[in-house]
DNA sequence: TGGTAATAGTTGAAAATGTAACTAACAACC
DNA sequence: GGTTGTTAGTTACATTTTCAACTATTACCA
């Protein structure tokens, strides 16, 4: 098993991003599968509700950019523990607003401690330069 | 929908690692799943075949850090398309070396130029110095 | 005003993934 | 040599995801 072609697969971007995106992943997902048995997109979305107060399911998806049956069915099961309420749109009754409950906004709380916890452990594998260099670059590789 | 939370999501490595590994797989998943009907699993086992020529299930579980029933699923279809052989360890019939068949080698040459392309283009999104740190960080953080 | 197109969101079936249990081959120890 | 443990790899079943079709509502425009 020894390298034999020149191509490097540890240089190609969407290899190594995806890498370095499910092992940074684990642990995180650790604690919300096994405190609140939730799912990748259910944590996204709880998030985005916390993080913007107020969204329609499609806001979610262009804001996360979650395909919009994901997003339903994490809405879905969100809303079956409570975490979260709908209201429909007085205006267009197309559009349904979402909201966390009081019980949605603890458990957001709770996960996002432990999200910057583990954003600390994670950056102690970086320098304070790399840090702020590999942000950048993450957020210039997310626009479409 | 404003943002609300001094929490920002943007700045949460496991989040926006994950979207930038997204967003920079999808226009690659399109040549590879276009042109052979292909997995992202399968792709990157053909890849490691390509690049160290004969490898076990388990090595390539190791390599790409990939559960073995993925593997091992990814070498059947890989197998049906007659993209690789198996062939059992004379010593240790537990293990089978694979190899890619000539037709495997091809479709990888192909699929290697395409990549290559593809990342040209997600470079031009940063500097020589951030691709550096990049990947140098993208390589720290995929050390479980 | 009425007919067609567009939009937000849901649902059902098919495909893919994860988990755990399984088989087959070898190793180790008595 | 036989029992027990380990390892490589597969399979079965449950859970998730994807894709396409669907409903309900609003927008557009002759």
């Amino acid at each position: 098993m020894t390298q034999k072609d020149d191509f490097d697969l540890r240089e190609f971007l969407p290899y190594l991003l995806n890498q370095a995106a499910e092992i940074s992943s684990q642990s995180f997902q650790r604690i919300y599968k096994g405190r609140y048995g939730m799912l990748r997109t259910e944590w996204r979305v709880l998030f985005h509700l916390a993080i913007y107060e107020r969204m329609t399911a499609k806001d979610i998806c262009e804001k996360a950019i979650m395909h919009k049956t994901k997003v339903s069915r994490a809405v879905q099961r969100l809303e079956q523990r409570r975490y979260l309420q709908r209201k429909p749109d007085e205006k267009d009754r197309r559009h349904e607003w979402l909201t966390l409950t009081s019980q949605g906004r603890a458990v957001y709380e709770d996960l996002r401690a432990h999200a910057q916890q583990h954003d600390q452990i994670l950056m102690q594998k970086l320098s304070t330069e790399e840090i702020t260099v590999l942000r950048r670059a993450l957020n210039a590789l997310s626009q479409p």
